[in-house]
DNA sequence: AGGCAGTTGCGACTGATTCGCAGTTCCTGC
DNA sequence: GCAGGAACTGCGAATCAGTCGCAACTGCCT
């Protein structure tokens, strides 16, 4: 879910064909689940939504693909800080960077483009002499809202956030029983 | 295994003591290790390490005891790019961040502090309005070395695409043959 | 249309990390 | 010093995330 999503939809598997990849249903519908995906996911959210539209997908498929796409570069894998479990998050990757914060309290994440993270790149690849292929600058910390009050000026002790849903997944699911990791 | 080491051996303990927080034998062998590792480790290796100075530590000590310390943002945890398996790295924080580059070829780790990462924290804390109480920057691309010649300019891909699709790939792996897996 | 390299679903597997619990130990206050 | 209780630990079992080998299948080039 980058920071504007403006895409020709089906424009992803172009992508992949291009390369001479072959393009099969499975990959497709993952491709459009990424595409498409108004946050970041994980490889659970992925094929719990790609399964909506090939019943028949199994989690090694997704996996297979997020290595395929990582690989080429059109998507970036991301920690998020494992606020909650030790699965990495997947989004398409557009044409200019971005970083992302992760409130350690709430666990809202904020995504933040920056010419000086640009530059910071730039100097990197010059100075080091690099060739940079991908660049994660991923953040923890608190947002203004959490830092609002109420916290004793000591205690910085992140508070694990443990509440997230995937808003759409699981319609009939009861609340108090979260499904989780890959089926 | 910071840019430069030079740091009063057991300082790191009285940081924790300082906290108010209880100071064993196991969490004094754990830190000892951690200060003096020349390189990063993983959980796993910390505890081999750490069983050398007591041999009875198991292995959720040392995990809780990672924890612990990365709550207290003692230490940082990182991915290093996942280059090769799942786990995660450590290091002692020190007073300056510094970002990480791992090379997607030869796998060799190269830290690297600069102004302009500082500043882009400041520019962060200041345009997102955040507390910022970790940063971590992890960059992977291709050493001077590893781009020596015989490679395509277009070719992005950690491994060698070898015809025209996508065969699979493995991460690559020289001078280091480090055990894997824990206790 | 035919063929086969590249893909997939399965199921079993590994590696990384977590947890409950019963026994042990650090540290504070006497 | 010394007792008491909260904090910590080892252990074993569990969970979670991701991987792998293999036989069946299919996109894609000719
Ligand atoms: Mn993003
Ligand atoms: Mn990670
Ligand atoms: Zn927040
Ligand atoms: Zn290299």
């Amino acid at each position: 879910m980058p920071l504007a999503n403006s895409q020709i939809p089906g424009k992803f598997q172009a992508l992949l064909s291009d390369r001479g990849i072959r393009l099969t249903g499975q990959r497709r519908a993952i491709l459009s689940v990424i595409e498409t995906a108004k946050r970041h996911l994980d490889a659970s959210q992925i094929l719990r939504r790609a399964r909506k539209l090939d019943a028949s997908i199994d989690r090694s498929t997704v996996y297979r693909t997020l290595g395929l796409l990582k690989r080429h570069g059109l998507i970036d894998e991301l920690d998020l800080m494992h606020l909650e479990g030790e699965a990495h998050y997947y989004e398409r990757k557009l044409n200019r960077d971005h970083m992302h914060l992760a409130c350690l309290r709430c666990g809202k994440i904020t995504e933040f483009a920056s010419e000086l993270f640009d530059a910071l790149q730039r100097q990197v690849e010059e100075r080091c002499n690099y060739r940079i292929a991908v660049a994660r600058l991923e953040i923890g910390g608190y947002c203004a809202q959490c830092r609002g009050q109420a916290r004793s000026v000591e205690n910085h002790l992140p508070t694990p956030a443990r509440h997230r849903a995937d808003p759409g997944a699981e319609p009939h699911q009861h609340a108090t029983k979260r499904t989780k990791g890959i089926s």
